[in-house]
RNA sequence: GCGCCGGUAGCUCAGUUGGAUAGAGUGACUGGCUACGAACCAGUAGGUCAGGGGUUCGAGUCCCUUCCGGCGCGCCA
């Protein structure tokens, strides 16, 4: 949280413990030692602006009710020279305090000072954080789960960042295995089906319209000589051909979502350096696995598991936990992240205590990866479920959706509601709707405070600056109210961070919005008492700052006009 | 059958990690521009926090249980 802030806690618990000290003093509470207590924000405001239930929590220690401990601390409390100018007891035993006008004079200055980088915390100390998100296969275009995934997980990392700890973002290419044999196979027909050959698409393989493309642009370049070369060079050669072509497309559309990775790291290094294989020898070396049928398991049951699971399958190819768990141990042994955070469909949550147990079987803490399971998206349209299928080839893809809804919109969107609620996404109303979208609601504040400044300066009015003395003219609890909220930016990044929750933060941009649109209905900036013009003009400025921030950080725009 | 996630206003969701009278958005209704931007604001209506039990000064929040929904439980990925 930011240092005003910090101070004005700090302050509350100094001025309970030294009131403490002078009611034992003076005979009025026993000897004792007050029990942790808490410090915290009521949510009816009219209760003031901190409470603590330090009098009730030492009610036993001190066998006296809340209420007289309550008063006693009341009576001795000392707030000369601290951020508040009431203390008083309330109903149940809470003691409210409210805050004095130099606390927000000082949290603007605050703000001011520090500009953009205003919400910056080193509450991660450096630490390094790898995010692994979207890392759809590369088999086909993406879907919508992926918009919501990438959305998540980019703005995530930039929370992360901005909460101080070194965070980078990862694709994970799925070039190897059996989709992508699938993948050779739904080329191979198609090749073969552009030169007359009579045979039909399996059930189980890719039908999309890009399949087709791919091998009639195959086609063109080479035309017909694959034909009779053997099926495995066939096959071969199409993959070579088309896989970069689509791992290009997915770097490609997610640019024009605004996520640019770090690295893509490809499954298939692991395989060629033997990483995959080496995994599979220290868990062996460590007695964690044995034979049965030919196959080798991994003792997952000894690491909390209700169930064994098999490593290298009887035909001699490594089941597709194998590399995962090498890729894990490479995130964090190899390059020494201190935190692998991935995002994942909630549909792979049975899988996490599995990868979690073989990475812990390797001697790694397993609290150092970190999942965050994704519900499905259900895409509505005309007030139906679209039902997306990707082997049928009508899902609705990364592209086509940002086709019809602004990108803003759907980085905010997808931003709104924790990873863990299902989420329907209405198309139509995303579209038609677009004007009233939540997220022109926060830039709006934006514009309308530079439109103010526009108008000012009009008339002749330029803020230069402001002193303590007129930003302590800021008494309003309109004005009051978006200060406090201003001053729990730092705090809520921190949340937001340690939640893994980027909701959080579309949250405090709604939520400032709305203070600040009430602001501007009750408080004019353009008032004939200059003193009080050139504080609101500060707030507003500070406000602004504050929105960009903000804004900038889910990489949304914020607009001058609009 | 076992496991994970969820159930809060008509709908979509918050609820600061156990605090005071449960809140927003949207939809419905009413009011506010000779105005620094009405893409806004103010107000009304709408609740057995799925049901039941328990823990304590205090439960939407923690424990148990029942019901309903989503998803997992393969030598598929």
């Amino acid at each position: 949280m930011s240092y005003v802030v910090k101070k004005a806690e700090e302050q509350i618990y100094d001025i309970i413990k030294k009131s403490l000290a002078k009611a034992v003093e003076k005979g009025e509470l026993p000897e004792g030692e007050v029990p942790a207590f808490k410090v915290e924000i009521p949510a009816d405001r009219t209760h003031g602006d901190y409470s603590t239930n330090a009098a009730m929590v030492s009610a036993r220690v001190f066998r006296t009710a809340p209420m007289k401990i309550a008063d006693a601390l009341c009576k001795n409390a000392e707030l000369e020279g601290t951020y508040f100018n009431k203390i008083e007891a309330a109903g149940a035993g809470f003691i409210n305090f409210t805050l004095d006008s130099s606390y927000y004079a000082d949290i603007l200055f605050d703000v001011d000072e520090k500009g953009s980088m205003y919400g910056h915390s080193d509450m991660g100390k450096g630490k390094s954080a790898l995010v692994e998100f979207v890392s759809a296969n590369p088999t086909g275009p993406m879907h919508i789960g992926n918009a919501r995934g990438g959305a998540m997980g980019d703005c995530l990392a930039e929370i992360l960042s901005w909460a101080g700890y070194h965070s980078e973002r990862e694709f994970y290419v799925n070039d190897g295995g059996n989709q992508i044999e699938k993948f050779g196979l739904s080329l191979d027909v198609r090749y073969q089906q552009h030169f007359g050959a009579d045979i039909e698409m399996p059930e189980d393989s890719y039908h999309g319209q890009d399949i087709i493309d791919h091998a009639v642009k195959f086609a063109e370049i080479n035309g017909d000589k694959y034909m009779s070369a053997t099926q495995e060079e066939r096959r071969q050669a199409l993959v070579e051909y088309a896989l970069p072509l689509n791992i290009q497309g997915l770097e490609r559309d997610l640019l024009k979502y605004k996520i640019k990775y770090d690295t893509w790291f490809k499954e298939s290094t692991l395989h060629n350096s033997g990483e995959a294989k080496k995994v599979v020898n220290m868990l062996t070396e460590n007695g964690y696995t044995y034979e049965q049928d030919g196959a080798v398991w991994f003792k997952a049951e000894q690491f909390g598991c209700d169930k064994d699971f098999v490593l290298r399958r009887s035909n001699g190819f490594y089941t597709y936990i194998v590399p995962d768990i090498a890729y894990h141990y490479n995130k964090l042994v190899t390059r020494g992240f201190d935190r692998a955070i991935d995002i994942l469909g909630a549909d792979h949550h049975g899988y996490v205590p599995r990868l979690k147990a073989a990475i812990q079987a390797l001697g790694v803490d397993p609290s150092r990866i970190e999942v965050i399971l994704m519900q499905m998206v259900r895409l509505v349209r005309n007030g139906e479920v679209v039902k997306l299928s990707k082997r049928s080839g009508k899902a609705i893809t990364l592209v086509t959706l940002l086709e019809e809804v602004p990108i803003d919109a759907a980085r905010y969107f997808f931003n709104m509601r924790e990873a863990n609620t299902h989420c329907d996404f209405d198309l139509d109303l995303a579209i038609e709707e677009s004007s009233t979208n939540p997220v022109y609601y926060c830039q709006y504040a934006h514009a309308r405070i530079c439109s103010i400044f526009r108008k000012m300066e009009e008339k002749g009015v330029n803020f230069t600056g402001c002193t303590k003395e007129q930003a302590m003219l800021l008494t309003a609890s309109e004005e009051t109210e978006l200060i406090r909220h201003i001053s729990s930016l730092t705090g809520e990044i921190e949340n937001a961070a340690k939640n893994l929750d980027p909701s959080k933060i579309t949250k405090y941009a709604h939520d400032l919005a709305t203070l600040f649109h009430k602001f501007y209905n009750a408080c004019r900036c353009d008032v004939e008492d200059k003193d009080l013009q050139t504080a609101r003009l500060f707030l507003c400025k500070c406000v602004k700052d504050v929105m960009y921030n903000v804004l900038t950080m889910m990489k949304l725009s914020a607009p001058e006009s609009m």
